[in-house]
DNA sequence: TAGATTGTTAATCGATTAACAATC
DNA sequence: TAGATTGTTAATCGATTAACAATC
């Protein structure tokens, strides 16, 4: 058990930047410096400067990076260039959410199908794709079965629609359920905990409100 | 600018804790031990008892910590002891998402009221709750102003929400959107970059396809 | 007693920050 | 040239890991 884990800051920021950089590049730029990416993200340039190192690109003293080389080079150092494929479990509010979600598109991940157990929702059409019925999982994704599971189910069913996964043969699993999942040693998770930026939230505030007290003491 | 980035792993960790705490004390345990809680997250026991020890709360030898003593510990390392009330701007499928995630209120939160700019949800009830048109925001929260503005918006129209979040006086914001937001340097924001969590299952995903690689060169 | 579990201290690792060099 | 910007190296800081002590 007890998997390594990895919690690099610096890739979860590596959206962000791909994000202004797609902007920029639509309006026609063609470089951009670390200090305007530090602006748009409210973090000190040399924290940008050493993210893009890692990606390996150079840039040019007095210019900046090169806006098309580095999209590519973040896409690259993140592993998508390739499309990732994947199916989502859950049609609730938050997989509605997810399928809404249009950067993915540019992000390399592609959410093919979408499955349900609800009857009321099956057939359904959310963001233009159909809901179908989790009990044909196995023949819908038997054909071309997607890298990736993302689920959005309720706790309490999320096991079972990681089973259903694992089953099937899919090792990548996005989970967005409150719940750990027991799954092979094979299989890689994702676990989102929304609580846990609620709790960085908290924390922020808890400070933020002792720092205040502690200013109306000093006065 | 360029607010420092308290990124503390352990503060993420602490809800999840929290979670498996709640649901033991449910079923009646008095006592947990690390290496509980480390099996439950899938993480090692020593991490556990390095943020266990950060609460402050002792544990008792061959017995491990009191549930009791370690939830009310937590709550208050992370300043859930009072209930934090928050507004959320944006009735769409995310928000609506939020609205239905019921461990927030163990977790001190709660979500008071729903704005939204959309006519057709306007008067709609979601979660039981009703959605306010935006446009009364401030003679509705006049009287009993939250602390918190929840920001479930289009990134299109997220600093408009702000704007107005800020010019109610509210200082603290957790935003959804997928932008930054401009606010003044006395006002803290939580901002969720879901793109954030892809990243990081894509480098798992690329390490282990590297690896898988290796394997076969290795046989 | 032996074994299970927490407690403490030191070592390691990785990310951030600082200082200054390089160069277009 | 002077100034803007990247590049590099070292220092610092914080989180994780390891090793062993304490004790119920």
């Amino acid at each position: 058990m007890t998997h390594k884990v990895l919690n690099s800051p610096t890739i979860r920021r590596m959206p962000s930047y791909l994000h202004w950089l797609l902007r920029m590049k639509r309006i026609g730029k063609k470089y951009v410096a670390s200090a305007e990416l530090a602006e748009y993200m409210k973090i000190r340039w040399i924290v940008v400067r050493k993210d893009i190192a890692l990606t390996g690109i150079p840039g040019q003293r007095r210019v900046g990076y090169e806006i098309n080389a580095l999209i590519e080079a973040i896409r690259e150092y993140l592993g998508w260039t390739n499309q990732l494929r994947a199916t989502l479990i859950g049609a609730g509010s938050l997989g509605t959410a997810l399928l809404g979600y249009e950067e993915f598109h540019q992000f390399g991940l592609c959410i093919e199908s979408v499955f349900d157990s609800d009857t009321n929702k099956i057939g359904k059409i959310v963001r233009d794709r159909e809901i179908l019925d989790i009990a044909k999982i196995s023949t819908v994704l038997k054909k071309e079965k997607p890298e990736i599971g993302i689920i959005c189910t309720s706790a309490a069913t999320a096991q079972i629609a990681a089973d259903q996964l694992v089953r099937l043969g899919i090792r990548y699993i996005w989970n967005f359920a409150n719940v750990t999942l027991n799954v092979p040693p094979d299989v890689i998770v994702q676990r989102e905990v929304i609580a846990g930026g609620f709790a960085m939230l908290a924390v922020k505030i808890k400070n933020d409100k002792l720092g205040r007290k502690s200013d109306e003491l000093e006065e």
